[in-house]
DNA sequence: ATCATTATTATGTATATACATATTATGTCA
DNA sequence: TGACATAATATGTATATACATAATAATGAT
């Protein structure tokens, strides 16, 4: 770097992040404050401090009020991933996406549904079932429970065109959600719509959406256990 | 808001989350510039700016250099999971952490491995197979590889106290990572170990972590299909 | 009309300054 | 010694200003 050039705050980052890395800073290690930081890279201190709140963001850096930042001792680093629309996913990989309704009816939902929506106990909720194609050959099936009263409109679609879950997005913003991954074994109808054999294994992704407490939607999402999700960080 | 409060990015912040999530701003339409807000808030465009970054952040907004900022037409939210150390991980459940070591030598590497790493074809690696215990259970079996190259003294290490991932957290930093997530069925000496029957599912965590685009090490992390990763946004 | 050039514009970033706030360190009194 | 108020300090945030940059819109030449 030379003296003349300006400094960008990326470059702070990248090489505070160096330093990390290379055990400069040390695990546990206090760092030096924003003054003498931003004194030796000859910056501004909001420059120096935009590089280390990114960096603590990012688990990297611990931060506390005039204690100071120190390197985080366990980098409990957060992974970002993205959860795309499905139909976004496969023509990303290159495939043609495809999405065949299954089912599509109003009717009262299951307790399992209702109490993690925190919904009363029978519900007459909507009740849709599809399956998202990649080149022909099944990749996701998508069980659905949708709150009425959260978006009564939904009543009236056909989802003949377009799938529940794009339908959702464009028509339900939701505020809060909770995700979850696991492993199961396919049940005979789950094996059955994946195309693959009963007790082969399946990997889950169920969502719970809100919007200000409101509950929105269930969803189960199965995929055959070939499917990898992965994520850089 | 009172006009003489001093506004914060995080109020602006929110009442923007806010006019969105009830659609006052659309999805796919364009909000008002950073100068039209901050009049508007009567702040600075800065304190805007800073409100906009995030919520671009979090995907629900999309900004464009001269074009403007949108609210996202696909939210596709990211979502920001930890990933704890294991140990964090069942200590944070309320559990008693506990691991066992099973194997721990060095010998030659498959292919699977050092393709994936990017390594020579034929290479002697430490191989270390642990089992991570919650409450005396078997919670998690993790299956190593390590670069002997890249965490040469690695090689002197018993993991009697600590385990390997614990010594490698602590003694080697990753500048880049891998995750990858997907559901197995469990083979016989998979289930052995995890104490489930065979041919039951696991549920399967693949890290492969590199410093400065050199490989340092291969984890294949496995959960009896009971298992659930969960994560809110 | 088509293409390359230039102007315009919204966002992106850097800076100095000022004040806010959380937390630790210090000092005082009982 | 201990409890409690007070000072000191590092980070957190707000602001005005200035300039950078990317992308579009306008312009002009061919």
């Amino acid at each position: 770097m030379t003296a003349t050039a300006r400094k960008s705050f990326h470059a702070i980052k990248a090489e505070m992040a160096r330093r990390i890395a290379e055990r400069v800073w040390a695990p546990g290690a206090l760092i030096p404050g924003e003054e003498v930081l931003a004194v030796e890279f000859s910056c501004a201190r909001a420059t120096v401090n935009r590089a280390l709140q990114e960096l603590a963001r990012g688990g990297v850096l611990v931060r506390k009020r005039k204690a100071g930042t120190r390197v985080a001792l366990h980098p409990m680093r957060e992974a970002r991933f993205v959860i795309p629309i499905v139909r976004q996913e496969i023509e990303n990989k290159g495939g043609i996406y495809q999405f065949r309704l299954l089912s599509n009816r109003v009717e009262k939902a299951p307790l399992a549904v209702t109490k993690r929506l925190g919904l009363a106990k029978t519900k007459e909720m909507l009740h849709v079932r599809c399956l998202h194609l990649s080149d022909g050959k099944p990749y996701q099936y998508e069980d659905r429970w949708v709150n009425l009263d959260a978006v009564p409109s939904i009543r009236n679609e056909t989802f003949e065109t377009v799938s529940p879950n794009e339908w959702l997005v464009t028509h339900s913003p939701f505020s809060q959600a909770e995700i979850i991954f696991h492993a199961d074994l396919a049940d005979i109808e789950e094996a059955e719509i994946l195309g693959i054999d009963e007790k082969e294994s399946v990997f889950i992704i169920e969502r719970l959406t809100f919007v200000l407490q409101k509950p929105i939607t269930f969803v189960r999402m199965s995929h055959p256990g070939s499917h990898r999700m992965v994520t850089q960080l």
